[in-house]
DNA sequence: AATGAATGAGCGTTCATTCAT
DNA sequence: GATGAATGAACGCTCATTCAT
């Protein structure tokens, strides 16, 4: 299952399952898809190098050549999973956002809808966050655009947003941006801490939240000219 | 060459070196050394499936055999170097921590440590930021225990300030532990960033000051009960 | 393109090329036909075994079941190509013959109608003289066929001169039939020379000039009793 | 068995053998020239495609894996068979040629060492003359540089016996290469044709009269000025 | 303490060939 | 007459691992 499919799609693919084992023949583009399914789990599992072809071509209920006639190789193949899957996840964060609505309401929805998708798709987020970033420069690219994209779009909420209040020392951008890797990277963490737990798992409106007390008060702040110091040592910040 | 190597250690070191290719005899506490340091370097460049025992060998100046007679397989060797990088990185964050300075100086020692080994280390980073989490159960347990490590470390440090301050609500204890991994997130994803950067790399100090200003202000709300909440009228659009 | 296509046929073909892709029916015979030009050219290209059966149907403008369903198999379709070329072969060698011309003029004949055919289809050349005899029994056997009937021409032609003129001894069978061979390889060598050369490409008529230059004076001495003889002082030096 | 083994060579193989079977552990040296023979043969036997490792493996009692340590890949493998055998051809051609004596004995001795040695070593005649040269670059340049080593030798031989003997037109050097190729290609199409058969095999000193028959008078003619012309219908050249 | 020699097992990839329509 | 969908079998190659010395 993945967000991407359509209403369509689905039929299609449950009218192939119910068949499954008698006839095997599809239209390839459910086949396709059947594919990129197995191997986003397969991936996730094993890692690029650990998984086998085999394996995905078994879960997919293909045979391997079949695999390879659509997807031309395992690079090809994991390509195609992480565009799909980087695609669907940069939909997820913008589906809810509105463009008009404040900084902080902003970065609220956006988080929401991270949170919503990673956790509904485990598999295909440690793909994106695990996986596709430490294997070689073909992968680790389209997975540093789409962070960079999340990055970028941080990175331009806290910029803006600082230089309209304009209190103080402007932000510099290169702080903006260091700042927005730091959200991005306790998101990401807070997706996995969330996805690893077996106990009451949070939803994702409690992680989001988490992470909006964790960080607004400190980006308000830093957005407004106040600073933490480390050469005082008293609590500086709240005002 | 490992942050953990002792002088003793480093000037046994160099007289290996002196004699390479002539004399190979050593002993086997610097063989050891030498392998390990030799596999986080090319577990770190190729992945753990896609490094090679020959390549690892080879680097560390020795047969394939005397490693297979030291280190018992790749499995063991990989834990052996995951194992040694988790504590070498323990010890630094711990190294500059004066458990008698109030919160936010811990804090901001300890991750000035923090950024500070990993910049000097990206190799035993990468290896277990990027490489040991992704990798079947024997690896991730022991970089899971490492990061439990820190998590638990910080979210005490949360959890008694709050208490101490006491002011309004308490701070649940779940709550603590995940802005703790937003924290560690956060600082995990700051060192991936200054690691990859190729223009001018900032310092650890000025990693650390950007994270604690980040994370500092909301960390200090909550611990004080302030916080941030999201208004009543949303559309939850669960899909 | 084949010289086996008549008139008739070539006017069907062009038809057919006139509305391909738009109707994509046409007679067996030319589909036939255009399979074994496509096939002809891809097993020269690329060799029997490295030849696949999918650039053959693409490059004949056909779907792979189609040519199955006319050719039965690779092995037959490479048959079929062996035999049909080495038919046109042996036709263009007798074309120019004059079967009551004297010995040497029926040879000049011969070879120029070779010449001219080799140089006109250097794909069918190819897979006549370097496909088809590098692979097993079924291929080599037609192509041994069609060079044993031209050795036997040319044996045929060898002994009967020398009957004839009578001179000295007899030529035995086994010698003629040598010398035919010898001069069958030279053919060929001389015709894969030709084809090789990039700057100016001899004419028909100058290659086999040379040939009858080199050939004739040496076979009209043994077909007159002169013959070379080995000085009586050698040292046979077998290994 | 190879030309090139030299004494010592043989005896540490027949030692290897003894003990086949119980003690696999021999030198690499051997080892290599083991699976040179064996790769030769089922090259011979099968062509270069259709050869496969597993096969040669087999023949030359290693495992594949180790035919892959010492010989890199299936194309390093089939070079280094080229190669070595193109080596020995060219050293049996050149070991009875007295640089001294006139030109028909140097060619009659030429061709004894030719026509022995393709009888001695059929599969490496096969290899050379029928499967190295339909195969791409790599393997067609060297064979293709070994034939032309030998068609310079008699390019030499003619150009140089027609210019001493001076008598009338002087002989164009393409004219004495296109010769060259001539002979060459008689004398191998008479290797293939003595290797072929099964009844009584002619010993290399016949084989080499019939070709010395064939050409040599051919050649004086032509070396001497006197040629075949195609316009007259009459027996042009013998004197 | 150290290594050259050797392999079982498995993976990515390709290809001739056949159904079902 | 014509084809999109599908596969069993094999091949080139690599790697972690172990002997015998």
């Amino acid at each position: 299952m993945n967000a991407a499919h359509t209403h369509a799609a689905q039929d299609a693919d449950r009218a192939a399952k119910r068949t499954r084992g008698r006839i095997k023949r599809m239209p390839r583009a459910v086949r396709e898809r059947q594919m990129l399914d197995a191997a986003v789990e397969i991936f996730a599992r094993r890692g690029y190098r650990a998984a086998s072809m085999d394996e995905i071509a078994e879960l997919a209920g293909a045979s391997k050549p079949l695999v390879y006639l659509y997807l031309n190789s395992k690079e090809d193949l994991f390509s195609a999973c992480i565009r799909r899957e980087a695609e669907a996840l940069i939909a997820a964060v913008r589906a809810g956002v509105d463009p008009d609505a404040p900084a902080d309401r902003r970065l609220w929805h956006g988080l929401r809808g991270f949170f919503a998708h990673t956790a509904a798709h485990p598999d295909a987020w440690a793909v994106l966050h695990c996986q596709a970033r430490t294997h070689g420069e073909p992968f680790a690219d389209v997975v540093a655009a789409l962070r960079q994209e999340l990055v970028d779009v941080v990175t331009h909420l806290i910029a803006a947003t600082a230089e309209e209040n304009g209190g103080g020392a402007p932000l510099p951008w290169q702080e903006a941006s260091g700042l927005a890797h730091a959200l991005v990277g306790a998101a990401e963490s807070l997706a996995g801490w969330t996805n690893g737990r077996t106990d009451e798992v949070p939803s994702e409106w409690d992680t989001a939240e988490t992470l909006m007390n964790f960080a607004w008060a400190g980006l308000d702040n830093l957005m407004n000219g106040r600073r933490w110091a480390p050469a005082r040592s008293q609590v500086p910040s709240a005002s």
